[in-house]
DNA sequence: TAATAAATGTTGCATTTGCAACATTTTACA
DNA sequence: TGTAAAATGTTGCAAATGCAACATTTATTA
């Protein structure tokens, strides 16, 4: 995963922070960061910590957007951080700074050294977060909860490049991410294991 | 929607594409653009008509993965183009002007004129495309039929700022959106006119 | 404009799935 | 380390939904 400020030297990073008048913030575990939010566009760096967005709709159904761990980056221009059915809570104490999202493309700025090094990692960081989304919404629109699970493995398989893994979550957190219910989709990988289709070594 | 050379002028227009490296290329409708697709990473530019990426599965089962019309981009970084289940096919007669990542950070460009406007058209077109992704995905994630038509219209309704509107698109190609069965999704909307969620008009 | 293709509407039925309820195991933390 | 909280496993059942088949309407294009 690429970080925002990768291949610039902490002088360099302490400059552009300056431009792009960054702040830090840290929060305890738990709470939602988005009661107190600053005006205008920003865009936060994980500095320590994890959060999640999840939505909460009339009947109390809950699901999850995106989770954001170490070192990733979110903004008001890319999560629904104005509607009022998503909240974004700390999984655990979380340090993170914000950047003022117009900086990024002021005059003074960008005669800063490193600047190119700074726009290139935040393209690669964007273009990262629509592909990750499109792997995901691949995986959704697949029908059947089989289907989901099949597509998700082919996915990990794929990046790993090897055909035996450690699922990355808990099966809670994977039954969110597939949205389907948890029961169910422990029902269908003991069906699949049936089937022949994979093989599970302990949970 | 926000356009690459938004606010640029076409002198400058013209020579920023040729730091770029832009080339522009014709496809009758139809075709698959990925089976003849340059080497390196490239972002595409629809300058006239428009393209959708679709999966299809071992059973034959199509999925739209985006939907791209005219004026808008996609790119090697941020769309499936080496996943072999999926096409990217034009819907029409279309244009796309291709240009190479690499020079989109290399240091002549970077000294032209309007580059940094160019870069914050970019950074802008990434995030709205993660956004839409985002809104994609909290519409995938709702568990049944009604609950992705409700949520897909109080999208709309926001959008619009107006709680009357015509879908921007044919029944089919929402249900395909849905991800849910075109037949089952009429049923579901003639239930939802009768319990007096919604009213319609004409097809 | 006639012919063909695509989109829409409707319905029965089998399958899938969410939901609830509960037992058991594992993890977190006071 | 003991206790509460969270995660996991299992199963019956009702509800939701995909699928198929077909009639009808609308759009496309030769």
């Amino acid at each position: 995963m690429t970080n925002l400020f990768e291949n610039i030297n902490e002088q360099n990073i302490r400059k552009i922070k300056r431009f792009l008048r960054a702040t830090t913030l840290t929060y305890p575990k738990g709470v939602n960061i988005l009661s107190n939010v600053n005006q205008g566009d920003f865009i936060a760096i994980i500095d320590i910590g994890s959060v999640q967005f999840i939505s909460t709709d009339y009947d109390g159904n809950k699901s999850i957007i995106e989770d954001i761990t170490e070192g990733g980056m979110f903004g008001s221009l890319t999560s629904p951080i104005n509607n009022e059915e998503v909240s974004c809570i700390t999984k655990e104490i979380t340090q993170i700074t914000y950047i003022e999202y117009d900086s990024i493309t002021n005059d003074e700025i960008s005669k800063a050294d490193s600047y190119i090094l700074f726009i290139k990692n935040l393209i690669k960081i964007l273009s990262d977060q629509v592909s990750e989304k499109n792997n995901r919404i691949e995986i959704l629109t697949k029908k059947t909860t089989r289907d989901k699970l099949l597509e998700y493995f082919k996915y990990q398989a794929r990046e790993r490049g090897i055909k035996t893994f450690t699922i990355p979550m808990s099966f809670t957190e994977l039954a969110n991410y597939l949205s389907v219910d948890r029961s169910a989709m422990t029902r269908e990988i003991s069906y699949l294991r049936d089937d022949g289709f994979i093989k599970t070594n302990g949970r």
